[in-house]
DNA sequence: CATGAATGAGCGTTCATTCAT
DNA sequence: CATGAATGAACGCTCATTCAT
């Protein structure tokens, strides 16, 4: 096994790990041995504990956004990037939640505003978002009278929230075209 | 201190210490001491430390259920009770972030999906939205080709979302009035 | 309920607890409830834990030897008294074996020799047993060629055997006959 | 220092602190010191300190056993092999006396009485008595009106007596010889 | 580089004891 | 006298981290 083979199963092994557990509650020595590597290897690819599980999320998001980057680039009109862009988003969000709930878990405790570096991936996220919105507006479509960022940002949410509450609440996942659908037109009656 | 103010104090302390740290990073040690109790004392109120903060979690959440129930039974039209009432909510997340946080935590882990009491209470807080949700489809303003449940999960998204993600990325918090609105009609121009 | 009944009831709750628990695993919230009686209230009639167990031992001991007193003033002739007073003994530690467990956990500690007040009841008792001999020995009837407080020991050791051991790896417990038998005679055919 | 050093310095420490505690008083913290090891070594070779100290009582009698099988091999008489064996057994319990304080401790308590450990060693103990009470009662020398197994429960039982009880009351302890002669003969004139 | 035995600070929890009522 | 709510010292155990090999 090469040597940074060893530092992606411990990667691996980590989000693994966090199908079946809270993040907090997974202990070095799990990783380690579900990454069939030794304890004191993890301290080779990682400062600490911390260190790793930043990795983890870190690494996650930096997957989704090159996914969407992609996506944001072609010349799809606006209504059609939107959902595929979301799809994308959405679907990530699903296969992955042990990550989200990872990346959730770091960002609720108070100190890390700026200065950790999930925030500069979000950020880029977000902005890919904002770039369609943008593109939207351009094409007239999108209202004017409320800023962007504030828009970008509830589109996150809402995939967010398609993500997590439905299944934590055993009720059926909505189609994405749906969730879109809900965005752009609202719940009102037309 | 007579026995209620010892149990109320311990509560307290947990909700406050939530506010700078991450809930299973608070150490019984600082909450017996910043609810000026000793350690013991918290042991003839709460099981052990999962009990207490499941407590903290169930409390805070009857008190916007109980506020919420009040303003479903008012007779204001449909827009104005759901601004009302999502402004009620919303700045109860904000105002107990902390809390909130608890909650997600306590949500995050695996199993535990109703067997645990806060998801009573979470449904109860659902059942409320739904409510008007139905009596604005009664009053002919909501659409019926999206399940209302569907809705009423995305209107609880959106107002997590805006109790979290604006000030974790240090953007201004929008109007509740902005997020109705949006909610309402959507990103789309008219 | 009357004054010294309180006493009563606590050393007694102490003893039947024991029935069911290592003596050093009863809480003193347990003895308080069994007893029926305010925890605070233990403490006006006994110094500490320890006293309230030593007291317990103590209580029970002097109990057996007052029994084992009446019998060693009777003229019956060595043999019979031997095997009635052992035959009292031993049933009175069948009958409350938590009783002779308390009493071996407390001796099983190194300090205590002399000071500890159960001392001076097991030397009654011993005395007692002594009597007894010498009374064999001025019949003739017992060797002289052993010194009589070897024999005591070894006697009281049966019995304490009797009581223990058989009923721990499940054997049937001998007659008293035949342990005074095997005392008096030995194990070698005549 | 190499590990099974480890788990031997920790079962030395632990019958070491036996000998001036009753062995539910020694901490863990000062098993570990007294080993020169740290605290989270003993959870590295024992489940729990329970585990621990079993395993501290199964050594002990091990050793006896083991010492007193050879000696049961040999063709010496009966009587001479009798008294060999009781020698060791009862010089083992006498150095030894912090650990058979240790054994009865977990004895005492109630459950417990095949599924631990121990008992099997013990057992071992007893069958090798009972061979050599065999023997004697094939050498025509042992009655045979009381069963064997009563009186090889004596025997150890007088072992143990003199093991503890004449030290605890400061009584000189007699003779091996002493002992095994009352257990042949009895106290009763000839 | 890689390992895993060893470590010990730190936590949740218990329970004998106190004292205001 | 009697109580039991309150206390906090003390313990068993865990687990992130280190370091000799």
């Amino acid at each position: 096994m090469k040597t940074p083979d060893k530092k992606k199963s411990i990667l691996e092994a980590v989000e693994k790990l966090g199908k079946t557990n809270r993040f907090h509650e997974i202990k070095l020595d799990k990783v380690a041995s579900t990454a069939k590597v030794g304890k004191g290897t993890i301290y080779l690819y990682f400062k600490d504990k911390n260190d790793l599980f930043q990795q983890v999320a870190l690494n996650g998001l930096s997957e989704v956004c090159d996914m969407v980057a992609e996506d944001v680039q072609s010349d799809l009109p606006f209504e059609q990037k939107l959902t595929a862009v979301s799809s994308k988003i959405s679907s990530f969000f699903i296969s992955r939640t042990s990550l989200m709930n990872l990346l959730r878990e770091y960002e609720a405790q108070a100190g890390l505003p700026d200065k950790y570096p999930c925030s500069t991936e979000r950020k880029r996220l977000f902005d890919l978002v904002l770039q369609i919105l943008q593109q939207g507006q351009q094409e007239g479509k999108v209202r004017k009278d409320i800023e962007l960022p504030v828009q970008a940002v509830f589109l996150l949410g809402m995939l967010r929230t398609r993500d997590h509450v439905f299944r934590r609440h055993h009720m059926p996942i909505p189609e994405i075209d749906t969730v879109i659908d809900l965005y752009l037109r609202g719940i009102t009656t037309r």
